[in-house]
DNA sequence: TAGTGTGAACCTCTTCACAGCA
DNA sequence: TGCTGTGAAGAGGTTCACACTA
């Protein structure tokens, strides 16, 4: 997952067009990009919807916040929809994106093919290493962070990626958003504090192993298989009320499955 | 942002902790580990929400959950609330990973620090391209994929993740769920169809930036500055009706700022 | 007294179910 | 007839505000 809100609670009365319902144009967009290429006129939104790995109902839901776009009884034309969510995006214009921090991350956003694509155009790649200074990545020639004032002006740029370690992110942020930078998407484990106005968003891998963890490590006490038991209370999982009113005394000697309170290091 | 789920309507019955209270305990986990290393003792629910950006009652709901691990008019205890939210999470026990697909995304993701130090052990690296068998990467020999099943039996991998290009990604996903993985952290850009029991989460870097585009796009047409604006109607935006409303002829022969309906290619 | 733990209000998002239209 | 568009119901998540207690 990645979170990073930083705006008015959510649905602003500006607009209107669901935080929820933004987050899916994307997937929706690239769904219909592959129908496009296909040469399919027109999709239902059932056919969509499994395209996008979401239920008809949402997306006819969402779609409706944009405009009444399709044809009842027939469905939608997937031309037109790749444009009106492509515009309601902001994808119809160019952006501008530096990536700053070209290591093994940053080498591999440069190098991803998906942002070229939809509208975004590397326009720098910044790295405080002088040694790297100079050298091509992605056929872009890495340029010295001293570099960045200057690169954002002259480009325009709004948009800024940190892939930098986390001890240089919010130094690396405060510095984007001082020459003019009100994007950011931040793939450094760290919480970056911006000034109101400045959205920042935030993709951490090792959040989302550790989610996924969380619900492997549920799977074993549960039944064998199956995910239909809608309401069957599972076997081994006490009931809810037990953990949570359990005594007040702290430190239950040690977990139900418990052992060391192992810390673990950075 | 990241998506995907792949459970019951969310707050199950199994066990009664909210899917976005799990989502946010790596992110407490990270802030205690931090204040863990700085042998800070204890932390009230103000300063840890800071450190972890959120607000604080967010928090404290959030730790209702899980017990009541605080002491009134102190705080929390650093030490011990790291040891519960990483066992409720279930990083006390070792979790090998496999990474598939070695590109520049993999090759980061192999050298990414965040992984080893939460319980998390890159067990193989694997690819197609016989070319890299054998190379290390990170300090791991890359196997190749006719390798894939024996090495997730062997080492008893449960959580896979997917860092190949989108055209191979449900082949693998499917060798992977085969081979008896349940877990699958997903970099590819598609959809992946997996059986009940699997869970899938999905990380998108080019879907990040378009949801920044979005915004980006709307500050323009913005007062000047400020998030302040609670109530007030933005100035250029047309109410929503108008838009929502608009004629049910389609195709306004070109949106507002309208051209050409530009489709993007791949 | 300072700060947790939590019912209750509130808000957002999802899902249902069906009216309405091509 | 088939599928969109959408009110209304439902569920989940957030925030408030305060009782409670170390």
């Amino acid at each position: 997952m990645a979170t990073g809100r930083n705006h008015r609670p959510a649905t602003s009365r500006s607009r209107g067009i669901p935080e929820a319902t933004v987050a899916r144009l994307p997937l929706y967009l690239r769904a219909l990009t592959a129908l496009s290429e296909r040469s399919v006129p027109t999709v239902s939104s059932e056919e969509l919807a499994a395209a996008a790995g979401v239920n008809s109902a949402k997306l006819r839901k969402d779609f409706s916040y944009l405009g009444s776009y399709g044809t009842r009884g027939v469905g939608y034309d997937v031309e037109y929809l790749v444009y009106q969510i492509s515009r309601e995006l902001g994808l119809t214009q160019d952006w501008p994106v530096v990536i700053v921090g070209i290591g093994n991350l940053g080498a591999a956003l440069a190098n991803y093919g998906g942002f070229a694509s939809r509208g975004f155009r590397v326009a720098a790649l910044i790295d405080a290493d002088p040694g790297l200074a100079g050298r091509p990545v992605a056929g872009i020639s890495v340029q010295h962070t001293d570099e960045l004032e200057k690169i954002i002006s002259d480009n325009g740029v709004s948009i800024g990626v940190i892939a930098t370690p986390a001890g240089a992110a919010q130094q690396v942020c405060d510095r984007l958003v001082a020459a003019g930078i009100t994007s950011i998407l931040n793939f450094a484990p760290t919480v970056l504090t911006v000034p109101d106005g400045v959205d920042v968003r935030k993709v951490d891998l090792s959040i989302e192993l550790q989610i996924l963890a969380f619900h492997e490590q549920r799977k074993a006490g549960e039944e064998p298989h199956g995910e239909h038991d809608e309401d069957t209370a599972p076997p081994a999982a006490p009931p809810a009320a037990a953990v949570a009113k359990r005594p007040r005394s702290k430190r239950p000697e040690s977990g139900p499955d418990g052992d060391v309170p192992a810390v673990m290091p950075a």
